[in-house]
DNA sequence: TTACCGATTACGAATTTCGTAACTCGGCTT
DNA sequence: AAGCCGAGTTACGAAATTCGTAATCGGTAA
């Protein structure tokens, strides 16, 4: 993982669909070496997967939960995750344990998973934010 | 969006180099029409972009920032979102206005992120927080 | 120096993408 | 009904990209 590999995924996380090629002439290597680092960081788990960012709803918010301190925040994570409309589920460090981002239909659905998340038992309060505009890097 | 075009998402978000005449052979079309549905996808939106899920020993954070209130956020959106290792800008309701996404190599990667932000001058404060897990929903 | 090994480069072949024109098939008009 | 329109689909040659592989390079140990 040298500077080289952080330069392709750099790349590569703005916009999978770079030709090998032209990350070649951007980073100044050859096609070849490109293919080779790319199988390499495939193989070394580097790169989970090739996929895609979708906006199928019209609203996304980042929902801030904290949780009572005897709690296991991965199981609560783990939970969350599966829950619909839900795209990442954080854990993090400040003053929320767990930032759930969500990606939903309406400001039903964001306030249905609000609901949803302060019934939760181990849930002590939440925060909500809408993302009102999204940037992609 | 009918049924068709969700094939095809599916087929992208488990592998989004799985080339057109692939996925023209899976759900049972031509390359031309996989090609013509997919770029209506992206302009209309729905597929935001192609990129890479990684798992690195890498540092992904949140920065959130607060601007002044002349401040046109989009104008530090726009900017931000081009530095590097930013992942994502979002301009959010709260107490905060923007939230940066970002996954750096290191702290020191992080801190020098924060650092910049914190030397623009429409830039009131910061506040950053580790996400130490995440998880796909 | 020499041998060796992994990384890089070079290059022709296979595959995929791309541009574009033709075709299909409802729905609409006359 | 006949004709037409337009969106979506298909067909196909050209361009670009990926792929397989062999040669080359650069550093290192003996």
């Amino acid at each position: 993982m040298d500077e080289l590999d952080r330069r392709i995924l750099d790349i590569l996380r703005r916009d999978a669909r770079t030709p090998n090629t032209e990350i070649a002439a951007e980073v100044g290597t050859s096609e070849g070496t490109v293919r080779n680092r790319v199988e390499r960081l495939v193989d070394e788990g580097v790169i989970e997967r090739f996929t895609i960012a979708t906006r199928t709803g019209n609203l996304k918010a980042m929902i801030e939960v904290t949780v009572a301190v005897d709690v296991d925040t991965n199981d609560v994570s783990e939970l969350m995750s599966e829950w619909k409309d839900v795209d990442f589920v954080w854990q993090v460090s400040g003053e929320e344990d767990i930032v759930l981002v969500v990606d939903a239909a309406d400001t039903r659905a964001v306030n249905d998973l609000i609901t949803r998340a302060r019934e939760h038992d181990d849930v002590k309060s939440t925060k909500t934010r809408l993302i009102l505009d999204e940037r992609l890097g």
